[in-house]
DNA sequence: TATGAATGAGCCTTCATTCAT
DNA sequence: TATGAATGAAGGCTCATTCAT
């Protein structure tokens, strides 16, 4: 018998635990219940029994690979890496909102909780401060730094602009409504902060978009 | 001199305590150092023993008056309201710069610890839910009504901009900046948000200001 | 204003708290508190808290009169004296049949949980253990003597017989009733041990009795 | 030999505990601390420490088997089943002292104890209330089922008596003297309610016995 | 005297981590 | 390697008792 494939093998939730955690897929699938139970219950509430119910896995186990609580937490979170994608339309303001909207897209309902939590865990564990400050700004950062070269290039920065503010302000906001407000973010809090506020003041004529 | 005042006798940090806390002295006492625990440790780490012995308070007392750790924390936090100042110098980007400054200068080391201690409470706690969304925007944005208003008149606020974007968006950047870089906001976050954003954005001239 | 009746007054349970315990009346009303307490939640889980709430007196009140938890446990269970009447029918069977009844109409439903609490209190409580077996079955015992002597002089005693069993056994058996099956004792019950068990073994010919 | 029979290596009080309490001697051996200590302190004054310590466990391994102290009570209450034995002497009275004196038998110097801390505990938790019930007389009672109705085919039992209560009575008796009197039950005790009692009411003629 | 308030010593329960198989 | 089980060290909360007014 073929052992097949072993992501499927590990879906049918059926008995057949022994997949060590050697096996890379029957890792991933513990570090999601970590990441999940993080989103869910923050980081100092996280109990490693809870992760063992959850990954079907004993605490034992869990302790052989990785070796605290913080650890495996950062194990999980490293994981998780968001993903934002940059198009050249043309137009700043337009480059703008489809880098916005891209992140967003990469949101799930995981995110807001992990964001807390890694503030949370932040307080304790130096690694987890080092993920909050790489992961919750640093890739669309990093994304934006290519878009704005291509804008600069068009003269569409205005004089005595920072470009990056023209990126950290609308993140900021919708992060903030995320984290503060609780609020699921959408597209239309992108839409709008980009016609009501980047748009106008970019001296950018108003756009049409669909939905 | 009969046994006179309260206050001073806290001060002089003797060992009989046995200030009672029906006195607002003392009860603001405990409640700075549950406010300094909160910051440093978090709502979740954050315990009752350490709460009696940095007020010098037996655990016992604390629950005479607050029934569970979380309405001490309530406690602590309705106790600490931010304050903002309004001020009209005339422009809308100098009245942006005041309020923020304004707002700033009462963050005092604390806030950044206690910003996240609420957002983690809130997971479990209602009430500490409530004050997370009251607390952390709420003061700067009703202080920035009549601001934006103001601006609105002398017509500052370019066709199509949503005005109260304009404080939204300084705003989430600094916080942002505290909660997830973890560094304090200084005047100069402020500045170079107001004079390389807003107030070229606004068309409004380079303004001097001191420091 | 005169103060009147202390009783009266205290039965308005209006503010006016400031009775001194020195006033029998004023006595009384907490001891009660602790019985209704005792029976209500037993000896152990008894608080001072409970009883100074009840009683409407403070905590360091109480410990004025009484030294102890224990104290005000025995004093409160030494009010409470059961009483028994003895009657002469000239039969022995009607006899017992009216002591039983006469005993069981004393009991409220405070009784049942005052013996349970008198037996937790016991375990510690050398006074307690006292006044256990004391209360609990010497009332009724002391008023059978002279009945049992009435009943042996007429010859209703048949030849062998302990007289103090014929007591004993139906008082037990009441007894267990309450304490085990926790129910409430009634006259039925009674009725149903002399008539299905005491009067046909002593040849008694059955009775008529209401009910 | 093998690291052989777990029952002996219990037996030697070396330190290294470490049976595991999947061991179902270990298991009684921790419930039998428990029903020791129920019988000296109690249900409420019993701790989860003292068991802990009188077992010779942490009370987190006490806490992985049984979810709370009252279930723990339970669990040591449901293992201690009082044992009766009927034997058919062709004589009422004599299978009734039989019974009797086969129930003391059981009856070791716990059973006091724990008779109350089932009332004590029965005022709080439902199953102990369960238990106090199923334990105290069913047993007792059943076994007499069959017993008194070999009586009544012999026509032991007089014109007009409930058969119950010929059990009942003297039970009841030797309970209470047990509870309340706290005096440890004797055969004395149980010959003399039944050559006192018993036998001269039901027309028996007296009986030697031994002792 | 009556009381508002304080407190040391627990109590039940949980958790991260370690053993032994 | 995976796991069932054990545990020291808290953690939130309560209670009988004592002060101080």
């Amino acid at each position: 018998m073929s052992s097949g494939d072993a992501a499927s093998a590990l879906r049918e939730t059926r008995r057949p635990r022994k997949v060590p955690l050697s096996n890379p897929d029957r890792r991933r699938e513990v570090l999601d219940a970590v990441l999940e139970l993080l989103a869910e219950v923050g980081y100092e509430r996280l109990t490693m029994d809870m992760v063992a119910q959850r990954a079907r896995a004993s605490k034992a186990t869990l302790y052989q690979r990785w070796p605290s609580k913080a650890r495996l937490a950062v194990a999980a979170l490293e994981q998780h890496r968001p993903h934002v994608i940059d198009q050249d339309t043309g137009c700043l303001v337009e480059d703008l909102r489809h880098l916005l909207v891209s992140w967003l897209a990469g949101w799930t309902h995981l995110d807001r909780g992990l964001a807390i939590a890694l503030m949370e865990g932040s307080r304790t564990d130096a690694e987890l401060a080092r993920l909050r400050r790489e992961r919750l700004r640093r890739p669309l950062r990093q994304a934006a730094r290519t878009m704005l070269a291509r804008a600069r290039q068009r003269g569409q920065i205005p004089d005595g602009v920072d470009a990056d503010l023209l990126l950290e302000m609308p993140l900021s906001v919708v992060l903030m409504q995320v984290l503060i407000e609780g609020e699921q973010p959408d597209r239309a809090l992108v839409d709008h902060i980009v016609d009501r506020a980047l748009a106008p003041l970019l001296g950018t004529p108003p756009h049409e978009h669909d939905e």
